[in-house]
DNA sequence: TTTTAACTCATACTAAAGTACCAAAGTTCT
DNA sequence: AGAACTTTGGTACTTTAGTATGAGTTAAAA
């Protein structure tokens, strides 16, 4: 957050700085015209890719942040979390065992709870809907 | 395509416009430097922000091109595909044959195939793999 | 008209997945 | 320290999933 405030802020000052410049340089004359529109122009093109992916990226953390309260909403801990990943990572109950040093038999109730929790069937019908609920 | 083609040209040759008056307001002196400036860094910007999203959603439909070739290259039938946006729904092998008028043990042959062809143990993975292969 | 490939279905297994119930150990908060 | 919750794990059992194998049907290509 504070790091785009800073890029943001370090861009505007930029551009008011290339702002002063050119008409600086077109008043009196140092330049050619055409170099100095060609600049702006440049510049602008690029500021203008920038700023959308920034606003695109920016919606993708949207999408995270809603995650996050709908994880606590479901009531779904950490572990069961982390467990529901393995399961959308496509491993069986015995690789997630292994993967986070606990008995197969952890991980089941793990599952269990959260199929009670996503209101889900099967662990297929868990990974669905926990992306339609933007957790995954 | 050709509504692509069309459009970037449009495009191009009213940039082109603006760049020759601007560099004529400039010199004749008939409008003020700032407002050039500024509409031309205004134009820019936008146009910018355009390009961006042109190639963002020309690498999405990329996409969806490699799809079906991947398909093919993966020698995946069409009902095997069905079946595999089934299993990608979360439906369990019985729920899958009622929708498609199958019985299970066709579905088990079809589901047997595709883990096959996808190199999956599971129909989470083959879900997970599907995805990466950009199929789903 | 064979042949080929996709689709269908069955049986008999083995292997996972999932349920139910219980219980101990560890955290966190008061 | 005690309450409440999370995490961990076990047993016993039921249900799905997945494998292997074989076989009949259909539609299209050679």
């Amino acid at each position: 957050m504070k790091k785009t405030i800073l890029v943001f802020g370090m861009l505007i000052l930029a551009l008011l700085l290339l702002f002063q410049f050119s008409k600086y340089a077109i008043i009196s004359g140092d330049l050619k015209v055409e170099l100095i529109v060609a600049a702006i122009a440049i510049v602008f093109f690029f500021v203008g890719i920038y700023i959308n992916k920034k606003s695109l990226s920016k919606s993708d953390t949207t999408i995270a942040n809603i995650n996050k309260e709908k994880i606590k909403e479901l009531d779904i801990s950490n572990r069961e979390y982390e467990v529901l990943q393995k399961i959308a990572e496509g491993l069986s109950n015995k690789e997630i065992a292994e993967q986070l040093f606990l008995s197969e038999s952890t991980i089941k109730t793990h599952v269990s709870s959260l199929l009670v929790k996503l209101d889900a069937k099967r662990r297929t019908q868990a990974i669905t809907k926990a992306k339609s609920f933007e957790i995954l």
